[in-house]
DNA sequence: ATCTTCCTGTCAAGCAGATGACAGACAGGA
DNA sequence: TCCTGTCTGTCATCTGCTTGACAGGAAGAT
């Protein structure tokens, strides 16, 4: 299930949103509040965001920047249709800038854009002579099938998804356990460890010292 | 060097993206016909293609459908307003959707967008025959990777993000130890000196007598 | 030039902390 | 009950960072 948060001060802009997103098969979440969105985003793993400039609390920039480092996806949707403003927006790194009023088949076929730019969508991953259906969950190896545990295969798909990018062990484990990392386990460790056997990735699947891990296809 | 094709039946509206996206660094290749297009499309590598959709030979759609196993990014550029089309043009798989007449720092804006999303461009560094590659926190000295250590690779990126410029050691020390600056120790040195070794710059990162270093390119 | 003083380069060794490997404990489901 | 998946604890090993000592060099004063 994908989840998408809507930030915007107007409730019925709202839940048109919601609506359509919802038909469309995806789960939504909103907040009329800038630092109340903050505090939303750090706690949930969205897959998405949509977020308006002028709101209450803090605007639509200010929470671009604060949560850049986490990588989620944005989309800007705002009633500014100044180019100042959407060059602003696309520059601080968001996906897209959609002007209100906007139609909403357009906003839905934004929206599946960024997510198919993300991976979120497709059901085939491949990397190496690895194969993962992320729809049926089977992952094979040259043709063969082979079983994985509900961690490895979180780790795995994170891994897939994020070739040759070193991983940070925060992130992984805040995606996999949706947990605080807890930097004396060997639990994270320990998995990987795994992981590598099973997918024959002891020379692929390199640690990063002090930071985390890297695949290398 | 990006390479980016304009398939557009007006010259001038070809010129005139042209220029922009020139003066934004980027090179351009121009062509008014949809089979000639195609034609250019498997011969070269373009790392994104601006696609009209009313066009001579081939329709824009027809082309995007034709490439799409290529999986180069494509941005339609169209008079076409039509919800319909905007969306057909993004299910088809186009990453944005721009409609004629737009702004030049939009269209560049968005081009940067993707070119951002596909990692093109931005997670790159260089300094004469040395590559750094944030992302993958990966460098490449002509061509051949080169293990570094954390340190070594935190003074590596302080030093490529400031060619030419003499850096205080206590900058250096605070960016990369995130600490006071103890001067009685000789461990920034030492790290320096390590660098100088792995990056061959024996004589283009040189000490700035009672100051600190300065990378020369 | 010569001297002094401080700064930088170099080496070897030691230490703290991170990783890999393994055994065993624990919980939930068949 | 057993079995599977996950977590904890321990140990050996390895890596990267720092320290201390010392030689050589640069800058400024004489």
């Amino acid at each position: 299930m994908i989840h998408i948060l809507v930030v915007d001060d107007e409730k019925p802009i709202c839940d048109l949103i919601d609506i359509n997103l919802s038909t469309a098969g995806y789960h939504c979440r909103c907040v009329q509040d800038g630092l109340a969105a903050i505090d939303l985003i750090e706690k949930e793993n969205f897959d998405l965001i949509l977020l308006d400039i002028m709101l209450p609390g803090a605007d639509g920039f200010d929470i671009m920047e604060y949560i850049r480092p986490l990588k989620v996806p944005v989309i800007f949707i705002s009633a500014k249709s100044d180019v100042k403003d959407k060059v602003k927006g696309l520059k601080l790194g968001a996906e897209d800038y959609l002007v209100k009023p906007f139609d909403a088949l357009e906003l839905v076929a934004r929206v599946e854009v960024v997510l198919r730019r993300f991976h979120k969508t497709e059901t085939i991953l491949s990397a190496g002579d690895v194969t993962v259906d992320t729809e049926a969950r089977k992952v094979m190896r040259k043709g063969v099938p082979v079983v994985l545990t509900n961690k490895e295969y979180g780790l795995l798909v994170l891994f897939i998804q994020n070739k040759n990018v070193a991983l940070f062990k925060e992130r992984l484990y805040e995606k996999v356990w949706q947990d605080e990392y807890i930097a004396d386990s060997r639990t994270l460790e320990l998995h990987v460890q795994r992981l590598r056997r099973k997918m024959g990735w002891e020379k692929n699947l390199v640690a990063v010292y002090k930071v985390g891990y890297r695949l290398e296809i």
